[in-house]
DNA sequence: AGGTGTTGACAACCTGGTTGGCTATCGCCG
DNA sequence: CGGCGATAGCCAACCAGGTTGTCAACACCT
């Protein structure tokens, strides 16, 4: 009925995405961090996984510099990073992740860890590793021109191209 | 490497979808359909499938029925739909889906279509089809208490019990 | 030195969504 | 028949997140 095929399968994977993310954001309202969005939880994760700077985040989350300079803002208002001038390098101002930061993130990706494993369980074995593996190979799939590996959302590694 | 297994699961959700979405958009653009969002595209098919006033369309969307109409006044710039009035009810502007629109629909259909073909052909038999099952099921598994049937992103069919 | 490229910041602007307030109309119940 | 609540559409203000364009400061390489 509604629709077809294609069009079904990428309105689950939107479904599935906002589902897991509005759990996620719940929780982590519930737990004392009101105010986060996906987008940030995000944007904390990458730069706990590298992104050291504004610049770096941005390259990391495939945006702009200033949309990457906003999120850390916003971050920074929240108690989430703190920006702390480069003693080596004057332009920058390094990205630290406080304590409270290394909170909101263990609990959003533990509430995400959580939600997939309850996924899981009430799937067959396996299935939810084969469903994970199946869709990484979409984006391959859709683009047989250009092997670009610039990912969606970004939260890829700094391998930055550009 | 990247967080955990929730995250990475909840981002390959997110980036199939966008690498889809991504794929169908400019397919439409270079048949002759440019300035069509996946918004757009799923309002309209929303709009085919029964949502027949901006108000319908908004609830059917999810959305509120400014955002809705904003999404309608788009649509009828772009020559996809046609407010009329009805005759019935002096308050309602009837949507009507123009031949352009039943055309852009198609196409984007056939190319979501195409690009699932495509993704199951990599895949196991069946697999493809196995995701689609998991992933209806995660919103379910996610939440345990209120057995909500509200689709996401919408697009359900007009069953909007009111 | 000096040129090139990077960094971070400011401003203007777009998109898609929200809330609040308003009017016209319909439907229903007395 | 009258009145009132619910509904449809619309306007304006506002917000979040993103973009481009510009700029000054700084680092690095020759």
């Amino acid at each position: 009925m509604e629709s077809t095929p294609g069009v079904r399968t990428a309105l689950l994977l939107l479904g599935g995405f906002e589902a897991m993310v509005g759990d996620v954001v719940e929780e982590l309202a519930r737990r004392g961090h009101p105010g986060v969005t996906a987008n940030l939880e995000f944007a904390l994760l990458a730069i706990k996984e590298g992104a050291d700077s504004a610049s770096a985040l941005a390259r990391a989350l495939g945006v702009s510099r200033q949309a990457a300079a906003k999120s850390v803002a916003t971050l920074a208002d929240l108690g989430y990073v703190d920006r702390v001038d480069d003693a080596a390098d004057a332009r920058r101002k390094a990205l630290r992740v406080t304590p409270r930061g290394d909170e909101m993130t263990a609990i959003g990706a533990a509430r995400f860890d959580e939600l997939r494993a309850r996924w899981a369980a009430a799937l067959e074995p396996g299935a939810a590793d084969a469903v994970d593996a199946a869709l990484a190979r979409l984006p391959e799939v859709l683009r047989p021109p250009s092997p670009r590996s610039v990912g969606p959302a970004g939260l890829e590694p700094t391998t930055s191209a550009v």
